[in-house]
DNA sequence: ACGGCCTATCTTGTATACAAGATGTCGAGG
DNA sequence: CCTCGACATCTTGTATACAAGATAGGCCGT
């Protein structure tokens, strides 16, 4: 795959060719923050892995400044960590920020799913039934990296139906920088996955504002504890035993 | 007030003095967002108004680069808007903005309340304290800026005892983005701002996490409150007469 | 052989230069 | 009088150059 990025705008031999009319071409640092961020999502870019301005601005044929730009917008996200003279690296979490913004979305996803359930439209609904047909359909089929826009395309329409766009740009960063964190064993429990997005968008569609709001926390919740649990495993339990469950009631709303 | 920003390190006839020894120096562009967003907080520069970046390099004594670095640090904290060709802008924001931003705020804080109350700390509420009546006996004394810094002051403090960074930086930013728009009438009602603070706190320090919670966000939502009737009053009732009301209810977390 | 310094090299920080898009103005033509 | 369009100007986008901090490897002394 070639890395170049070059705007849509190369010297024609017959000038034939303007900037696509009528769309605005995007800045080269825009790109280029698209492009990194994708590496990093799909996990071309490791956790930790340094990212050195000049060779990625050799990678995509600009120079360092756009680059340099792109990865502070993208520590801005959280998705990069930079110090000062040293650098910056793709980001990695602790368990105990994992765990922080576990918590963060399942109150977020919890209060975005109540709006969705009270402000719930028939446009909105329409597509995300759409939306939940595919996911469901292709949770079987295995293609992490579908899975993976499928997931986050939910997600939006779902943040979209709760008409908080402020709440919807909190929630999209703090889902991308939890996929980050969960890349490495994306794949597990597609289909549970998907039932949980069913069981939501039902209570949304018949307008149960408290159902809505206890499922999408818990489907935070419960990932975030699928992950802990594969990684507490795996490392021979860096952290106490139960701290899934100690996560899980941190963030639950008060049932009446 | 000079603007020039120096990074205390000029050359000295008598090389007595290198950087700051064991302090390590900042990048000019952390000190140009400093700058920034303490003129942008402080209401120094007004919203709406253009950022040019040859004119704030100019006024602080540096080159362009770390300029529009900072410029985009804050766009990506939301108190700047940048349009891709045109420049930036202080930002400014709509009614319903303003209303999403409440509401995200309310159910942060109260979030963060409950864990407070959950994990209360001696040493924490000590300082909490401490800033409470500092708080309480400047509420009547005036001096709006030093009222702002307070305010900041305790909900930093509260957020650094609910012990969820991710949380505490959201809270922060959205504090920011709110008191940019509060801030022409800022002034009103501290006293009864400090009121609210210590019913917070001491629902936090008796451990009752439903009552901080529930306190946390209604404070939050009747600052909001105060601020839309301000503003509809002013401006003849440009939304719905009751959106206040609507605002508070979206947000409120279900009693038992 | 070991520890500490010193230099070579890599990388980031800052400045400057130039290219290209946006805006405002003035005049010609209707 | 108004509109359209070419030009002048302002401002941002991108590239390049240089300064300075960080890192690693080797050399010297002991």
């Amino acid at each position: 795959m070639s890395e170049a990025i070059t705007s849509g705008r190369e010297k024609g031999v017959l000038e034939a060719e303007g900037p696509p009319v009528g769309e605005l071409h995007a800045p080269l640092r825009d790109l280029v923050v698209d492009r990194l961020r994708a590496n990093i999502l799909s996990g071309r870019y490791k956790s930790g892995e340094r990212l050195v301005e000049d060779r990625l601005a050799e990678d995509f044929k600009v120079s360092r400044n756009p680059v340099r730009e792109a990865i502070r917008a993208l520590a801005a996200e959280g998705l990069v960590a930079v110090t000062p003279r040293r650098g910056a690296t793709v980001a990695g979490f602790s368990t105990a920020e994992t765990r922080e913004m576990i918590e963060v979305r399942a109150t977020l996803e919890a209060m975005n799913a109540r709006l969705a359930a009270r402000r719930r439209d028939p446009g909105m609904i329409a597509t995300l039934m759409n939306c939940l047909n595919e996911g469901q359909q292709r949770a079987g089929e295995g293609d992490p990296a579908e899975l993976v826009r499928l997931n986050a395309h939910f997600h939006d329409l779902l943040a979209a139906a709760g008409h908080n766009r402020i709440l919807g740009d909190l929630m999209r960063k703090l889902r991308e920088r939890t996929n980050l964190v969960f890349a490495p064993r994306s794949a597990n429990g597609a289909a549970q996955t998907w039932e949980e997005h069913r069981a939501i968008l039902e209570a949304v569609i018949v307008g149960d504002e408290e159902l809505a709001a206890l499922l999408a926390s818990r489907h935070v919740l419960q990932a975030g504890e699928r992950h802990l649990e594969a990684t507490e495993a795996a490392a021979g339990g860096e952290a106490g035993p139960m701290a899934s469950a100690v996560m899980l009631e941190a963030a639950e709303t008060p049932s009446p």
